[in-house]
DNA sequence: CCGTTGCGTTCCACATGTTGGAACTCTATC
DNA sequence: GATAGAGTTCCAACATGTGGAACGCAACGG
């Protein structure tokens, strides 16, 4: 572990955070680090641009090169951006957010995602990850995967809310019925209030590489309206897969 | 400069550009650094998960982690929530491609993007970033912006393509027509084959703080639909101001 | 079947690069 | 005008990152 490095990108990911511009001395402490050593990792960030002084006043902040860079590794997914289209006219028809996810190691990546006009709050934002066992999207994901996938998340169960499957046994029997009935209700495993519907989406050897999801806040997101939108999920998944060069072709 | 702070970020970019998984080796050569320091680095990115061996073989590839801060710091930014749906509105109704431009130092970048379901090839990604005097959303920007941010631009002008503006005079000149007429319209200044119209978009204050664009291939974004193009700009862009809780609220 | 090649990884000792304290300057505050 | 706390610079000490050499392994070919 080489610590210069270590501490440059923790750097980073607190600046990110934060949000706004930053003072060194706030960054040093927060970081548990001296203010020149603070001063050196931001003047080395800065040279290969991933932090800038904003116009001429002693403040730090983060500039949008981590987007590009880690936008660029998503986008040469291609399947995001034959799915985008797809999405938009999906949140056309559904007053919630709509949602393509992907497997990123243990972890669901929200790798693009539509708000719906009527949609105030955000639940999970562009980008977010969350364990594959507790989102919809991620469950649609793991019930096809190989065992050696599902082996490693069931030795790696964590509670986020009350709600959250921490029983390996209650994970899998789960993902049996997933399996059987072609899509994922969840709730309220890692925010609270949320509920989300899922379905899978395959590759051309039928291998199941991501999943589309519509997810809003639980009150609204009755059950009664589950049967429609897993049909609306599954209409825009098929249309994906024939519109993704590498998607699936099969029945 | 932390030499090997650098190297980590330097190794990470180039990962990210590859697309694919790498070999250890060719890692360490395409950075011009031994073996056994590529892996010290990787192993290092590993810990800090950015980067992965893919499943059990020896190859190495980047996470999604920089995409998911990268988007962490522009999600913040309430302008990119605001606009995304007006974007959707405006893409449906022209068969280009719909953006949202944000300055990031003396680059523009593309904030959010739209592709409209007819266009298929993309010429701007999303998070792309190109010299603000060279693109339509950034002229925009620049044409309202303090004088110290374009003398700064005016002293740092690159040729990318023959069209590419290299004089100050000429972008002075440019900048003037288009405070005069309150629209850009650019052509091939970084891709040779790109169009693009643009409008600017104003905070509470009055400042210009983004643009939206449409762009497409010269030869279908005609001189005889750009009328019609501004219009709708000009009508999702006084939108989006509405929607944005920061945006202009003048006349 | 064994020698060769090239890989990822481990080990180690050296010297380099990183570190943090102290000093300096500057601005804001009282 | 004194004080406090900021950002920055300097420097010496030594922890840290570095690269060469060695190891084990797999693929390949004679």
């Amino acid at each position: 572990m080489l610590k210069s490095v270590a501490k440059a990108f923790r750097m980073l990911e607190s600046m990110s955070r934060a949000g706004g511009p930053m003072r060194l001395s706030d960054i040093a402490r927060q970081n548990e680090m001296t203010r020149s050593n603070a001063f050196h990792l931001l003047q080395t960030l800065q040279e290969l641009d991933y932090v800038r002084q904003v116009d001429d006043s002693t403040l730090y902040e983060t500039t949008y090169k981590m987007f590009e860079i880690g936008a660029l590794a998503v986008g040469r997914n291609s399947l995001v951006t034959a799915a985008h289209p797809e999405l938009i006219r999906l949140a056309e028809q559904v007053p919630e957010n709509v949602m393509l996810n992907t497997r990123d190691g243990l972890m669901n990546l929200v790798a693009d995602r539509i708000e719906s006009r009527s949609v105030v709050r955000t639940l999970a934002h562009l980008g977010a990850r969350a364990p594959l066992q507790l989102v919809s999207g991620g469950k649609a994901q793991l019930a096809w995967a190989p065992e050696a996938l599902i082996e490693r998340v069931c030795t790696n169960l964590v509670k986020v809310t009350e709600r959250s499957v921490t029983d390996p046994a209650v994970l899998r029997a789960q993902l049996q019925q997933i399996r059987e009935q072609g899509y994922v209700v969840a709730v309220g495993e890692v925010n609270e209030g949320a509920k989300g519907v899922s379905v899978p989406l395959r590759d051309r050897h039928g291998a199941v590489v991501a999943a589309v999801s519509i997810s809003g806040p639980i009150d609204r997101l009755g059950d009664d309206q589950v049967p429609a939108y897993v049909g609306m999920l599954h209409e825009t998944v098929k249309r994906i897969e024939a519109a993704w060069a590498d998607g699936w072709r099969g029945d």
